[in-house]
DNA sequence: GTCTATACTTTGATAGAC
DNA sequence: GTCTATCAAAGTATAGAC
């Protein structure tokens, strides 16, 4: 539909990645997207706040489409997991350590700041966990199980991308994913052996 | 030893916790902390980033001391490891989900855009992670497993820091609780099976 | 609708009086 | 050492020519 618009928004993501939310100026994102500074305003009249949401809800989205198509590739649920894990470091190290979770980084700065923008990231975070633990259930965990692991498999691996950007190091998503992997085997054993 | 150089780092602290580094400005901080803005260049010459170190050195220690002093009254470490949690879900209650990590949204700021600081983060995070990894051993687990399941404990506590922040509910962090206690209980029995 | 110029605020930082 | 005044640059936002 509209060329500019979605080159603002990319951009937009680029920058919040690496900078954050208060660290990536409007003007940056004019330059980096090659949109006059106007049409930032003329496509966005709520200014950054409404860019921002906007751009969550992009960001948020295509990084779910990522993970879906990365456990719909693997043969089994547990392979999926160590897949994601993998995938997670591999993208790290190939981007030097920028390429990590699109809303963690605005998250945490909003979170107490931005009642709105807030909000955005709740409903991406429960978007996540929602359709991860449908994927769980679908495997055969009981339903309760299944949204406790999609909550430990988010919060594995957003810990894993704080830990790993900040050492420069992916040794820490290795091992995390060995224990995620650990922790949905046992919980699929569990229930093997209670509906055997 | 310095009341003002003290005061000045607290209210850092508890801006950073809140609004992150690029947030943070240094008049805001001059402000909070009662301090005159020379003052500032005064005891930190190198300016915002000097005392962004100073001030997450002394976060980081700080927390690392809150979380010792969690494990050390529990009457073992896998209470230690449900207490911990319990008590990061508490704190954010009560400070309406602001008092999380003082480290963590200023990691993620900086780990692409200020190597000095990226540093330092990495640098405490290795000091807590290397700290509950020996007491981990201490317990009797061995010691590469210790290593692991620190990194877990981490990872797992940053991450609910993180999704309760933005959901303003700190359900996932009681989730997390429970499946970082049976992972680490495992491990236990694991290291007591092993060890008879 | 596209784009430029600019207004106004806040930022990090410095100079210099006291 | 304390404090104020001020700088240059960057921030968001707006006005208006084309």
């Amino acid at each position: 539909m509209n060329d500019t618009r979605d080159r603002i928004v990319e951009a937009t993501a680029a920058l919040f990645q690496q900078r954050g939310y208060t660290g990536s100026g409007l003007k940056q994102i004019s330059t980096d997207s090659a949109a006059p500074f106007g049409s930032l305003y003329h496509f966005f009249p709520g200014g950054k706040e409404e860019l921002a949401a906007a751009t969550l809800r992009w960001s948020g989205h295509g990084y779910q489409l990522l993970v879906t198509t990365v456990f719909d590739a693997a043969p089994d649920i547990v392979t999926g997991v160590g897949d994601a894990f993998e995938g997670a470091a591999e993208a790290l190290r190939l981007s030097d350590y920028a390429d990590a979770c699109p809303i963690a980084t605005v998250a945490l700065e909003v979170a107490s700041t931005n009642e709105v923008l807030r909000q955005v990231t709740a409903e991406i975070f429960e978007a996540w966990i929602a359709a991860l633990a449908r994927r769980f259930a679908a495997a055969g965990i009981a339903v309760d199980r299944s949204r406790e692991l999609a909550i430990a498999f988010v919060a594995t691996l957003e810990g894993g991308f704080l830990l790993c950007r900040a050492a420069k190091d992916t040794a820490a998503m290795d091992a995390l994913g060995r224990t995620m992997v650990d922790t949905v085997r046992a919980a699929l054993d569990t229930a093997a052996f209670d509906g055997r």
